[in-house]
DNA sequence: GTCATTGCAAATTTTTTGCACTGCA
DNA sequence: TGCAGTGCAAAAAATTTGCAATGAC
């Protein structure tokens, strides 16, 4: 349930460096907003919106392809938590994908990190299924709206 | 991964009967594109087209507003596989949420039966959280895709 | 200077809503 | 026969695309 580790900036400056792709202010501010909030799962909206306090002419269409360009680098995860849209968060390439709280009264959204899906993923590759990767969602409510 | 156990076409009829909802023959047809339907996983696109062999003049806003209504009488479960729209199955409400297996390959959707998360779901609720429902998601690939 | 990138606006895709008409219980 | 339910068309919401202008390297 803590905080999660990830690269700085800098590093992510590098990785899109690496890729050829140049980093231009959009991009910059976003792995900005990004990063300034870290533990938060935030919609192209919200991103936009706060992008938009440090370039007040950026586009949404720029957001999304960024959103997109980060994504398909590996930078971003891109989740749907059954609301209609999709909420972006850094990935630490290193760690097993992290799962979500969900709570169904405030809609906060909290990471847990135990990985105790081991077991399970073992028992699905018995099956002869590949397992790549996995998003788990559980839907409750958090101590406060206890 | 053996097929689902759901109450017939009848009980869901008397259950919308005694929500004092309509039997109507879109309701019905509806209904009908689901249980023909079972272990797929479809989308309001996909039940508006079969349905319409039925009713050619069915509207997709009734689909949509029959699919929400059923949604949330509980008979169905509506889900975001990360694809940016929904996806409809029936809901047993007397079994734990099932989990799901997607092929990125091939693009299948399989049910997995086994509930391995009851101890992980032990360990989030002494950290306060009340579980009330959980969804996972595992990515991979099928075995005839491997 | 070049070409990837951007902003804008228009297009697409998915879902929702308003409203007059219809047909089920 | 009343009012829930429907079809249609228009609106809304989320995302994508086309294109001329721009600016990072």
């Amino acid at each position: 349930m803590e905080g999660v580790e990830i690269m700085g900036l800098q590093s992510l400056y590098d990785k899109l460096a690496e890729s050829n792709y140049k980093l231009t202010p959009q991009r910059r501010a976003i792995l900005q907003v990004l990063e300034d909030n870290q533990g938060e799962h935030l919609s192209a909206e919200q991103i936009f919106f706060m992008v938009r306090s440090r370039l007040p002419n950026i586009g949404i269409a720029t957001v999304y392809r960024t959103l997109e360009l980060f994504a398909g680098l590996g930078l971003l995860r891109k989740t749907s938590f059954d609301e209609g849209k999709f909420r972006y968060e850094f990935d630490d390439v290193d760690r097993h994908r992290h799962h979500h709280l969900v709570c169904l009264q405030c809609g906060k959204i909290v990471e847990i990190e135990e990985d105790l899906l081991q077991q399970l993923e073992r028992e699905v590759e018995k099956k002869g299924f590949q397992v790549i990767d996995h998003s788990l969602v559980i839907y409750g409510r958090c101590p406060s709206c206890k």
